[in-house]
RNA sequence: GCGGGUGUGGCGGAAUUGGCAGACGCGCUAGACUUAGGAUCUAGUGGUAUAUCCGUGGGGGUUCAAGUCCCUUCACCCGCACCA
């Protein structure tokens, strides 16, 4: 029928060759920034879940510019760590190498997709003149005191030798390798993100994220008010701080309850008379990884600590001390005040230790489990008759601080970031300890601290990174005093560069800054910014943290830089679990375009289903896409010389273009397509078609199906679709004349009529009550009352 | 456990405001042209007892009218998970 792969690529090297997706700093037009997320370039290969996404965008993009909007569509790579690290160490080569053999892959497949990204602002965040400015940034964290060196307990795989975020241990093993992760004591540089708790909550105000997203954001910062209380340790003085949601239940509180590694039990070595017993449980719970430990309805351990007397600070009962590892010291103060009455897990451990239950609010069965709804409070002294959680809690607060023996406290889940990699295959942290004048940051100038070029870089058994074993890496000397010193041999999360990635893309080529504010200010925010649901938590927290901290430090024009963020669902295999090389599910994009043509596979990924819920593949699907291209193309074969649009399909035309504007501001991709299918039908009743209706059709398709559309653009002679201007409903043609609607008795349809539109509402009743079924209906009833819905319905009530 | 999401034909999914549920496509059925081709065209396609009867996970409710609003319940998926 027609060649669609030499179609295809002949507007793709059109598109190259004339730079036509360049976007430009400044001018006339209101700028536009649409974003994806740039991708991690594996050795698989683009996804069709990438292609989703992309096209999306694209389509977004493309019909930004048609209605006049400078857009910004920028791609590039998200290239350091570890698979292409131990994919190198596999085969040999240095994982640059690696890299660049996958970037090629890559962009070749988005070339062939014809996605209308600017690629003269394409950079990866492995470029050293691009991690310069990452490693710039790091110090500019170092210098405003939110970069800092601490010992940290760390998920440690025996197997890979690295360190594992929470995240890459879940479920206790290594995301990698499966090996069961352990507890290793590690020193590391951190980031304070906890100072930004408040802050990053506060900005989503500033955004229009989904709300989906925003809850996410919410949800892992984990705010919570609470109250921390005072207890003393008679024997010493020393005051045992707790943190608690729940001061209202303060007269139940029966014993007390510190995290194995608070460190009130090292001051109190002397005081303690079983600690013997206390470090065999402390080494105990650190034997096990963070998985296990916090994995919950196993059974409580623990030991109480004897020789110490701690009293309630209200009413002076004794209550009992113990540690346990079900809580944990990097929450609130490492230590809790036990309430077994209205606390499951408290409640759990009473019952395994035999301790006292006291119950300070009605409710609930005691003698079967913890009480933890609300009620009458009981027990408790002043608090006796209180009613309700809310006015318990602020009497008790009041109560607490005019005695001094406690305070209001907000908690925060968020932590600081461990921002320290014991992996070659990332920025190094530029960063030189000297004996003397200790840790030193690398200058400025010196910048940027380039990874060697070796061959080897297999991590160390101690944990090392490999930067640790090349000498002439870590040998230098301090930029204080001069003297010999060593490098800071870890490297960068995989997270830092594409923190502020989006940044870059807004002015790429700046040596002398990370972008220039004159750049940031043009381009503003990152208008539309798309990615997966699994970023949506930690890529965008950390994303917003390092440019809420830029904004503090007066390097960016806001504090949030992103507007819109949406995210898409997955692209499942045709058995609707997710791909994968095991399952043989996986659908090569390649094969679909050689086979079907980039705007077929466009079409379909957009067709599929709602975009931001999970698809199954299913290629007759896709064949179905095909048929509907191939209809667009044998439409031409119905063109007459007539001009302008045709009459009977203006009312239509302008629908569809009111539709899908519609549709593309708000990710109704799917339906978006359907309309277009529609309108096609249309043409293909006619038995003719103008040139001008022909290409209203084209400029509709274009932004999905940007080829064969500019191919049938050009056959009939007209100026490019990538100048045209995108169409705006002309509401007087959608104005319909006739309409056909329903008519009603008691809520069930009996008939339909037509009628003019604006027509008299007593002429339309009568002709609803000529119908013969709604009389047959209304046979034997008194007619109650009759409406007419402007244009919808007639409904009648009758008994 | 907490938070979020989703339940609509054989399948993917439509239904901006409560107003004729099932748009559009796939698949399927019959036919045409042709001859075994993943081409094209035409007609049909939620279910049955073919009634203007029943149908949006189940049960209740509000309403002239509910996929849509309220209450309740079930199932599945995702995230976090002893967060005090």
């Amino acid at each position: 029928m027609y060649n669609f792969t030499k179609i295809e690529k002949k507007w793709q090297k059109y598109w190259e060759e004339n730079k036509t997706f360049k976007a430009i700093n400044g001018g006339e037009k209101e700028p536009y920034y649409i974003l994806v997320e740039f991708p991690y370039p594996s050795g698989a290969g683009l996804h069709v879940g990438h292609v989703r996404s992309y096209t999306a965008q694209d389509a977004l993009a493309r019909v930004k510019r048609m209605q006049g909007y400078n857009v910004l569509f920028p791609m590039g790579w998200d290239a350091f760590g570890a698979p292409a690290e131990q994919y190198a160490i596999k085969n040999h080569i240095h994982p640059k190498e690696a890299v660049m053999e996958n970037i090629k892959t890559f962009k070749g497949q988005m070339l062939s997709l014809g996605f209308s990204f600017d690629w003269d602002r394409e950079f990866s965040t492995t470029d050293p003149e691009y991690y310069k400015w990452t490693q710039w940034q790091f110090l500019q964290f170092y210098k405003h005191g939110l970069a800092y060196k601490a010992k940290k307990d760390v998920n440690w795989c025996p197997n890979c030798k690295i360190v594992l975020s929470n995240e890459d241990a879940a479920g206790g093993v290594c995301e990698r390798c499966g090996s069961k992760v352990v507890q290793k004591e590690k020193s590391q540089w951190m980031l304070k993100m906890s100072d930004y708790a408040e802050d990053l909550i506060k900005g989503l105000e500033d955004t229009n994220f989904a709300d989906r997203v925003k809850l996410g954001q919410i949800n892992w910062i984990g705010k919570s008010n609470g109250a921390e209380v005072d207890f003393t340790i008679a024997e010493t003085g020393d005051k045992l701080t707790v943190y608690t949601t729940r001061c209202d239940t303060l007269f139940g509180v029966t014993f007390m309850v510190l995290a194995p590694e608070h460190p009130m039990l090292e001051k109190l070595n002397n005081v303690i008379t079983n600690m013997d017993e206390v470090k065999k449980y402390q080494e105990f719970a650190k034997t096990k990884s963070a998985f296990e430990r916090t994995e919950v309805n196993k059974d409580k351990t623990g030991v109480k600590l004897e020789g110490i007397t701690v009293k309630n600070p209200l009413n002076g009962r004794d209550v009992a001390v113990f540690i346990s590892d079900y809580v944990m010291m990097g929450y609130g103060t490492g230590a809790i005040m036990a309430v077994p009455a209205h606390d499951q897990r408290d409640y759990e451990f009473a019952k395994k230790f035999g301790l006292e239950i006291i119950p300070v609010i009605k409710g609930g069965d005691i003698s079967k489990e913890a009480y933890t709804g609300d009620g009458e409070m009981i027990n408790s002294d002043f608090l006796n008759g209180f009613t309700n959680k809310k006015d318990s809690i602020k009497r008790m607060l009041e109560y607490l601080e005019e005695h001094k023996l406690g305070r209001a406290k907000v908690n925060y889940k968020l932590q600081d970031w461990i921002f320290s990699r014991q992996r070659f295959w990332g920025e190094p942290i530029p960063m030189i300890y000297c004996d003397k004048c200790g840790w030193q940051p690398v200058p400025d100038e010196d910048l940027p601290l380039l990874l060697p070029d070796v061959a080897e870089y297999e991590p160390t058994d101690d944990g090392e990174s490999p930067l640790a074993k090349i000498d002439s890496f870590v040998n230098t000397t301090c930029p204080k005093c001069g003297g010999k010193a060593k490098r800071e041999t870890d490297t960068m999360p995989n997270w830092a560069g594409s923190s502020w990635y989006f940044l870059r893309y807004m002015d790429p080529h700046n040596e002398h800054e990370f972008a220039s504010m004159d750049a940031m200010k043009y381009w503003k925010k990152v208008d539309w910014y798309n990615g997966g649901m699994e970023h949506t938590a930690r890529h965008l927290l950390y994303a917003r943290f390092w440019v809420q901290f830029l904004y503090n430090v007066g390097l960016v024009p806001s504090k949030e830089m992103i507007w819109t963020r949406v995210s898409h669902g997955m692209v499942l295999g045709s058995d609707n679990q997710k791909m994968s090389k095991s399952k043989g599910n996986v659908i090569n994009p390649d094969e679909i375009v050689s086979d079907y043509g980039a705007d077929v596979l466009r079409i379909y990924e957009m067709f599929m289903g709602d975009y931001t819920q999970d698809a199954p593949w299913n290629t007759n699907s896709l064949r179905g896409c095909k048929r509907f291209i191939d209809r667009i193309y044998r439409l031409k074969e119905k063109l007459n010389n007539k001009d302008g649009y045709t009459k009977e399909l203006e009312a239509i035309q302008n629908k569809t273009i009111k539709g899908i504007s519609y549709d593309l501001e708000h990710m109704g991709y799917n339906t978006y397509i359907s309309k277009l299918m529609i309108l096609t039908n249309a043409y293909e009743e006619k038995e003719s078609i103008t040139k001008e209706d022909y290409r209203l059709l084209l400029i509709l398709l274009n932004p999905v199906a940007p080829h064969l559309t500019e191919e049938l653009n050009q056959e009939m002679g007209y100026d490019l679709i990538s100048n045209a201007t995108w169409p705006k409903c002309d509401e007087t043609k959608i104005v319909e004349e006739e309409k056909e609607i329903a008519v009603q008795v008691n809520g069930k349809v009996r008939a339909t009529i037509n009628i003019s539109v604006n027509e008299d509402e007593e002429l339309i009743k009568d002709k609803a009550l000529s119908c013969e079924n709604v009389k047959k209906h209304l046979e034997g009833l008194q007619i109650l009352k009759i409406m007419v819905i402007k244009n919808k319905i007639v409904t009648i009530v009758a008994k």
